[in-house]
RNA sequence: GGCCUUAUCGUCUAACGGUUAGGACGGAGCCUUCUCAAGGCUCAAAUCCGGGUUCGAUUCCCGGUAAGGUCACCA
């Protein structure tokens, strides 16, 4: 095998902790770390942080991973698939940390806790009353005891100071001597903390780009001066901008609205749309080209292009993408899911006309055009815009009024005159053969050039409401052809009959 | 409160010292049309404020302001 030195292997890793869903945020800094592995031909790692047993909800690893595999973000190393460092699920990996734990202890770089829990949280509290930070090296013991496993473990920061490093994203940043703490490498449960165990995978797994939300910016310092103890040369800090909430105040959390991934799933919005908006909140192509699939993501895909501030998830734009990418979809297929998202609506399958698929599949496109996710099927069946199609609306003498518009049903006059018209239509319908009603321009053909002679509007909507019994639907031409010969004759003749 | 970060139409964003500040979503209007949907076209809409630097600042610097983040034996 051939390596390169100058080019070494790009290896980027997401690295949630199993506390529950996926939400938007998280999944976006995965989506950065996915695309930038792929772009280089590197690895992309799923790494489980599993040292807060506490916190840990059952199943979570199990959501997670469903979670970007729907997104099509798989991994080279996971929690199923260990590499040459070992497992990807930090609860496995207490050894290692141990093993380093005591390289700091040997160096003079971490020391044991000395006080209590009370203790510690006294001192805190003290500098919060004087209005000072809060800095635990301050109450550091002029001597170390010998760690026995069960006090926390400290680090002991190597050298008080100003730290400046590069962000791929933000740039130059830099920190003051106030942002160093000892802090806890080793709890007293045995588990590492996530400052310390994140460090020691990352150099083990060769990671060469953290990609990570801006939450981490001001813990950094503490991170530098641990890769400085360990000797461990920095990887790039790809530093991503937050998704808010709607109103802004708030960056998106779980407990501000932020949906579970897989919710977005459930609603019918599918994959690519997410990965692609997911994608252009804080990146963006440098070119005016908005939709895009995820191997053209992956080839755009650049770090310099990534947004520093923070972006709202505007869900009318994501419909409006959705419905773009729905668009994309090879016909078939559209077709196929648009059945089995009808199979499952309770309503619609209720009508007994609902067997007939041929005559179902007559539906796709009108309902195609109505929807921006597949869910929206079931708001379309819910609000009766497909009803008529598979039973003949009850239009009654009175309720043929709607606004001013439908049926006239006030003056005698009117209701002749729609008579008339109406009753014509059925007469061509009646004399036409079958295939003239095969499709919305044939039917469009037997009657348009009467209704034009009568006036397009006097004639077309008393038609059309005789089929549907709404104010707002389909075309007639449209109507006639799905419903077809006999059925578009018998709702006809039972609207003239009411107007008699 | 300390420290850190951010700031272009309502929203996502482009413009890496010189543009009538561009695109997209949403909005409004028009066209198509019997209505709706879809589609096409048009319009309205932004550089947080104040100082510098410069011939020239959205862009660089400083100061405000506002917003976000962080100060755990959580990650």
């Amino acid at each position: 095998m051939e390596t390169n030195n100058t080019d070494k292997k790009i290896v980027t890793r997401f690295a949630p902790s199993p506390t529950g869903f996926m939400h938007i945020g998280g999944i976006r800094t995965a989506l950065f770390a996915y695309l930038w592995a792929r772009k280089n031909n590197g690895t992309f790692i799923l790494r489980i942080e599993d040292t807060d047993k506490e916190r840990e909800v059952e199943g979570s690893i199990k959501h997670i991973e469903n979670s970007l595999l729907w997104l099509g973000l798989e991994w080279d190393f996971g929690p199923e698939t260990p590499g040459s460092f070992g497992s990807c699920i930090q609860s496995e990996r207490l050894q290692t940390y141990m093993e380093f734990a005591h390289k700091l202890i040997e160096k003079g770089f971490a020391y044991p806790d000395p006080y209590t829990k009370e203790e510690v949280d006294d001192f805190r509290k003290k500098s919060e009353e004087e209005k000072k930070a809060f800095l635990y090296r301050d109450h550091r013991p002029e001597k170390f005891e010998i760690w026995d496993g069960k006090k926390p473990l400290r680090f002991k920061v190597p050298e008080i100071k100003r730290y400046t490093w590069t962000d791929a994203v933000r740039g130059e940043l830099s920190a003051g001597p106030e942002a160093l703490d000892d802090f806890i490498l080793i709890k007293s449960d045995g588990y590492p903390t996530y400052n310390f165990a994140h460090i020691i995978d990352d150099y083990y797994m060769g990671v060469t780009h953290i990609f990570r939300a801006d939450e981490f910016i001001s813990s950094t310092p503490r991170f530098l001066s641990l890769y400085d103890a360990l000797g461990f040369t920095y990887p790039v800090f790809v530093t991503t901008p937050p998704i808010l909430r709607d109103d802004r105040t708030k960056k998106l959390g779980k407990r501000d609205g932020a949906k579970d991934i897989l919710e977005y799933r459930a609603e019918g919005y599918l994959p690519e749309t997410m990965s692609n908006f997911l994608t252009l909140i804080g990146w963006n192509p440098g070119t005016e080209k908005e939709i895009f699939s995820k191997k053209e993501l992956i080839d755009a895909f650049t770090l310099d292009h990534i947004q520093k501030s923070g972006g709202v998830f505007n869900e009318e734009k994501l419909d409006w993408m959705n419905k773009e990418h729905l668009k994309l979809l090879p016909e078939t297929e559209r077709n196929a899911t648009m059945h089995e998202w009808l199979c499952t609506n309770e309503k619609i399958t209720q009508f007994e006309k609902f067997s007939d698929t041929t005559f179902v599949s007559k539906l796709y496109p009108i309902i195609f055009d109505r929807i921006s996710k597949w869910s929206d099927i079931n708001t379309l069946i819910e609000a009766g815009e497909l009803d008529y199609f598979f039973e003949a609306p009850t239009l009654e003498k009175g309720m043929l009024s709607v606004g001013t518009k439908l049926i006239q049903d006030e003056t005698k006059n009117a209701n002749e005159e729609i008579r008339k018209y109406l009753k014509h239509i059925k007469e061509i319908f009646e004399i036409s053969p079958d295939e003239a009603f095969d499709s919305a321009e044939t039917v469009k053909a037997l009657i348009f050039d009467y209704a034009t002679e009568q006036g397009r509007g006097n004639v077309l909507w008393p038609l059309r409401v005789a089929l549907s019994g709404r104010e707002k639907s389909p075309d007639p031409f449209t109507l006639v052809s799905i419903l077809g010969k006999v059925e578009t004759i018998s709702r006809i003749k039972k609207v003239v009959e009411i107007l008699t």
